[in-house]
DNA sequence: CGTACTATTGAGTCCGTTCAAACGGGGTGG
DNA sequence: CCACCCCGTTTGAACGGACTCAATAGTACG
């Protein structure tokens, strides 16, 4: 596993940082909490390009924390088909819902090289048995991934091919700008056309072509693992996108 | 509101006894936990069909445990399409998930004649506080909403109308079993084609033809506001249906 | 320098849509 | 009581967005 590495240097803290940094936006973590954080929070690791982090259905004890790259939940179909359900970007957690569900319903899977940093269960536990407030911020980023997913389901559902397209460039936008890892210019995206075909519910030639679109009119640009967002406004206009649904205001929770 | 009601007798402690059925499937629920459960649920109140429970966006300070009918979580478009991303059944909350996030991104709405019981945030907060692993309880009960989630994002984006269709039928038929709302045969369904359509990322035209598709086939009938099921293996292996994600194994959480 | 993966483009097909019309049942008001 | 209307359902015909199949380049890697 993970034979070459992007980055072959372990980046140390940088997962709990992210993690912090997200839930941050979202409410107040005393400095005691951070601690509590990071003391829980195991070293971390590296993984190999498109490895399986997490097979559905194993029992599990330990959550992952993405600290850097890119993993996706994916679910493979009796034909060969696959889709992906949701895109982790650092400072997310993979499978936090394992922690209550003891098990996934589909794979995490490793979209470029990662490192990830394990998070044990019984440690999860005593969290929720004496920092209370630190466990509702948990349970709270288990509902911002269910948050996504509910917007991908009405992207699904409801949008137009160029539109999905769009609404997936802007969440990631905004997602990785949280994490201090997207500019107004654009972000890194290590993904290729078929991942994005498998996250959009399309084919890699009809993703293929409406990246012709989308660039053809000044909209965005992906080549070469990296989004170059030509105008927010309109992409943002085209995919009838809104912040909304990822709670980026502060409140007491 | 709810000028007339099908059942104008208030069901007085099912939403919680539907609720319980549904957690025990999942771990054992102590005496204490239910009677803490029971003492922090409002009485039921009716909810007139096709109101909006839940308007998007509102800051909230309780949340709606469904006891009786069917609500939905609906997204309306710019355009005037909307996409329900997920069908609740008595014994759900249909948006405990606003207990951490403070709002809703979408809103909920009764999908027929309903009766609900709201639950103040204060006293869930008390929960997480005073009991950990009900508080665990509560949180794994978002994350098998989650779960649904994926599945209907998976549904959406690979399988075929007929598929889509089918996968839902097996989806209700087995939630609703939970809490003893279907038998072998079937169970009520009290929505049109159009919600249908609006779950399924279809038109209510194609959503008829589809019916008539599985009706022909033998697998399955939907009319005058009930589903026969009439070959569930058959539709199980159309819909490429598994209970997993559904998490009926009892674990301690 | 071959091999495999990724990206790109063209041509033809099909699933689900749009547009349109008709049917049926239940409630309402003249 | 009947006429009307609204809503949900049903069916037909034509359209179109995304797919399939196919071929070609480009690129990274061993």
């Amino acid at each position: 596993m993970a034979a070459r590495m992007s980055d072959p240097l372990a980046p140390q803290s940088v997962g709990v940082d992210k993690l912090l940094l997200k839930l941050r936006v979202r409410d107040d973590v005393s400095a005691l909490e951070e601690e509590v954080l990071r003391s829980i929070i195991e070293p971390p690791v590296a993984i190999a390009s498109r490895s399986v982090v997490v097979k559905e259905g194993i029992p599990l004890e330990r959550s992952a924390l993405l600290v850097q790259g890119m993993l996706g939940r994916c679910k493979d179909m009796r034909d060969g088909q696959r889709q992906i359900t949701e895109v982790h970007v650092p400072g997310d957690f993979a499978d936090l819902h394992s922690f209550t569900l003891k098990r996934l319903d589909q794979d995490v899977v490793a979209l470029n090289d990662c490192w990830i940093s394990w998070v044990p269960h019984a440690a999860l536990r005593a969290v929720t048995d004496t920092q209370p407030h630190l466990g509702r911020l948990l349970w709270l980023s288990t509902n911002l991934d269910a948050a996504i997913h509910r917007a991908w389901t009405v992207s699904l559902g409801r949008r137009d091919a160029p539109a999905r397209l769009a609404h997936l460039l802007c969440e990631l936008q905004v997602r990785l700008s949280v994490v201090g890892m997207a500019d107004e210019d654009g972000y890194a995206l290590p993904l290729t056309q078929v991942d994005l075909a498998e996250c959009l519910g399309l084919t890699a030639v009809h993703v293929n072509r409406v990246l012709r679109q989308l660039r053809e009119q000044g909209l965005a640009t992906f080549r070469s693992g990296r989004v170059t967002i030509e105008d927010f406004k309109g992409l943002r206009r085209l995919a009838e996108f809104s912040t909304d649904y990822l709670f980026l205001d502060k409140r007491p929770r």
